[in-house]
DNA sequence: CGGGTGACAACGT
DNA sequence: AACGTTGCCACCC
């Protein structure tokens, strides 16, 4: 598989990420047919630019974690996006349904004693 | 070949 | 939750 196979498979499963929803790096990786290449999604998109008309701002970090520096343009422009479309924020991460039960206790566990 | 880098991920603390 | 570590992988010197 050439480099830009690679980048195309990247780019058709970007594109396929539908309206007011989201997915990570990995996820996209795997979409592709490269699973554990999560980097070279974020390589593609960078070189990617503008002019290639794709949905990144639907592309986040694992757990809806925004990849960008908290606060920087391109994080803010991102939320801006991602909130057009009805997906809330708060802080640097989207706004997950639901996390697993059992993290929570586990969790506070750990870091609080 | 070898080391540095990064729009990452998973895990531990 | 916020960081630090490690593992990873493609690229570029």
């Amino acid at each position: 598989m050439t480099a830009g196979e690679r980048a195309a498979a990247i780019r058709r499963a970007v594109r396929a990420i539908k309206r007011g929803s989201f997915a990570s790096y990995g996820e996209i990786a795997r979409r592709a047919g490269l699973p554990g290449r999560a980097r070279l999604v974020g390589q593609v998109l960078r070189e990617s630019g503008d002019e290639a008309r794709l949905p990144w701002h639907r592309v986040t970090g694992a757990g809806g974690r925004i990849a960008f520096p908290a606060g920087s343009k391109n994080a803010r422009e991102q939320l801006s996006r991602l909130a057009r479309e009805g997906v809330a924020a708060r802080g640097n991460r989207v706004q997950v349904k639901r996390t697993a039960a059992g993290a929570r206790s586990l969790d506070a566990l750990l870091w609080k004693q």
